[in-house]
RNA sequence: GGGGAUGUAGCCAAGUGGGAAGGCUGCGGUCUGCAAAACCGCUAUGAGUCGGUUCGAUUCCGACCAUCCCCUCCA
């Protein structure tokens, strides 16, 4: 079974085929790094992270790269008003940024390379680019020149006129010194706005554009052609229709084969934004008590081509959920029955796999899988007397497999009880014995507030940690 | 104004031209000294609204409504 994936180029699902056999290169539009990341650009960036797990669970050796927007008009306004120089300041937000993704079990990318980093490659383009008439200098820049490149359009599905004619009205030409509303900058001379930030380049000091340092980047590190390149939907237009029309002019060769895109999420049914009150950021969720784990559930269970509802409810059915897998984990381990395998289980872990791959195989249909996981913790409870420690250990070792995907499953917990705790245990214990039921309760609170969750089953006293 | 998407129970959410998955919550029960965990039962004759095609529509088509995205630097 291939996997299928939806192309924003084709609007339809179509079969992945990679340019090499075995191998998949990933370009995957990182943060821009002015701010914290919010909840939604972290939707954005958990769905690359589930589409570089699965590539790499179907055994494709996957090449990423995520990049870092470390120049642009927010970043060099933000260092101005902080007083602070470009770098210092965008230090601040990659350093947060690798913390939250480390912080919710993201898989690495191979290169995390910053635009900054790239401004002599960029420079190159531009010069092949101004070279094959595709782009000119005017004197506040260097310009794409959209109607030189008879593809345009082709990923947003909109065609030059169309372009223009909405363009007209809510633009003024003479903002630019263009040749049309439509070309882009690929170079901006430096004004005085830009403060400090500037690079020497043969059209003048200035910096780059917002586009050309995604073309950039990707052709050197993953070469002219890769096969999936994704994003949020907002990126469709004009970024990576931008960036298809630079590289494939530059290049002569198809860019990307693959375009993949997130749609965004809303708070309660509306948009986010900070004058509504209902901007999250990882941070602010982790300081109100929700776990990272918890967010990840959250973000990652909703198919990524829908419109994902957040909310604080939300958040709390992960909790809920996670739970459920967690005590099926800790059953699990906690069989005791040495008996030989129960062959029809085994047979109904085999269909549950079979399900769970075959949907995240059809464009990351992640609902249908978790309700093949969800459906096997069903089955197994229904009948757990009649399945062995050969069948957990089966399930265990699927369980495994399947957190290669999706990343919440495992749950770093201690094992070891401290010496007071194992003291409180005893104690309680011995007042359970003497149906002291008033004390043996007390503790059993003491110990549930120390994380330890306290279970009477017929094979004597349990716990766990929560 | 133009283009693109989405709308399924209290909440989250899937598949499907013919019996509406799964999760969370709630309620009742079993187990337990009480819990916890688990199990059993109940919770949409209904799919934004209105039409059309069809023997049959939640699924296909159209209109309308709502929300989201894009229309020059928002994930």
């Amino acid at each position: 079974m291939s996997i299928r994936f939806y192309n924003t180029l084709s609007r339809s699902i179509e079969e992945f085929i990679p340019l090499k056999k075995g191998e998949a290169s990933l370009y995957t539009c990182g943060p821009t790094v002015y701010n914290y990341p919010h909840i939604g650009n972290l939707r954005t960036f958990i769905f690359e992270d589930l589409l570089h797990r699965w590539l790499s669970c179907r055994g494709y050796k996957v090449k990423r790269v995520m990049n870092l927007t470390d120049v642009d008009d927010k970043t060099i306004k933000n260092s101005i008003q902080q007083k602070m120089a470009l770098a210092d300041y965008t230090q601040i937000y990659k350093k947060a940024f690798f913390e939250d993704i480390e912080g919710l079990f993201f898989l690495k990318a191979d290169f995390y390379p910053a635009a900054t980093d790239y401004i002599k490659e960029m420079i190159e383009i531009i010069q092949g680019l101004i070279k094959k008439g595709f782009a000119y200098e005017s004197n506040d820049g260097v310009y794409f020149k959209v109607s030189a490149f008879a593809d345009y359009g082709k990923l947003a599905h909109i065609d030059q006129e169309t372009l223009l004619a909405g363009a007209s009205g809510r633009l003024s030409t003479d903002e630019y010194s263009k040749e049309q509303v439509s070309d882009f900058a690929l170079w901006k001379k430096w004004t005085a706005e830009d403060g400090a930030v500037k690079w020497d380049s043969p059209f003048g000091e200035g910096r780059p554009g917002w586009h050309i340092e995604c073309s950039a980047m990707s052709m050197k590190l993953l070469g002219e052609t890769l096969d999936i390149h994704c994003g949020g939907v907002d990126n469709i237009f004009p970024h990576h229709e931008n960036e298809i029309a630079q590289s494939e002019a530059y290049t002569g060769k198809p860019f990307v084969h693959y375009w993949l895109h997130a749609v965004h999420l809303v708070v309660d049914g509306e948009k986010m934004a900070k004058s509504k009150g209902n901007f999250h950021t990882l941070r602010d969720l982790t300081t109100q008590g929700y776990t990272p784990r918890a967010v990840r559930y959250a973000l990652i269970t909703t198919h990524y081509r829908k419109p994902l509802n957040f909310s604080f409810d939300l958040l709390k059915q992960a909790d809920s959920s996670l739970k459920r897998i967690d005590d099926f984990v800790f059953a699990l381990k906690n069989v005791k029955n040495e008996g030989s395998k129960n062959e029809e289980f085994s047979g109904f872990l085999v269909k549950s796999q079979s399900k769970f791959e075959s949907s995240l195989d059809e464009d990351l249909n992640i609902s249908e899988a978790m309700a093949a996981l969800f459906e096997l913790i069903s089955h197994y409870y229904e009948n757990q007397k009649n399945y062995s420690r050969q069948n957990a250990v089966e399930i265990l070792s699927f369980l495994e497999k399947a957190d290669t995907a999706l990343g919440f499953i495992h749950k770093e917990v201690k094992e070891e009880l401290s010496d007071e705790e194992k003291a409180l245990m005893e104690e309680r214990n011995l007042a359970k014995k003497n149906k002291d039921f008033k004390k043996s309760d007390e503790i059993r609170d003491i110990l549930l507030k120390k994380g330890i969750e306290l279970r009477d089953t017929k094979e004597g006293l349990v716990w766990k940690r929560l």
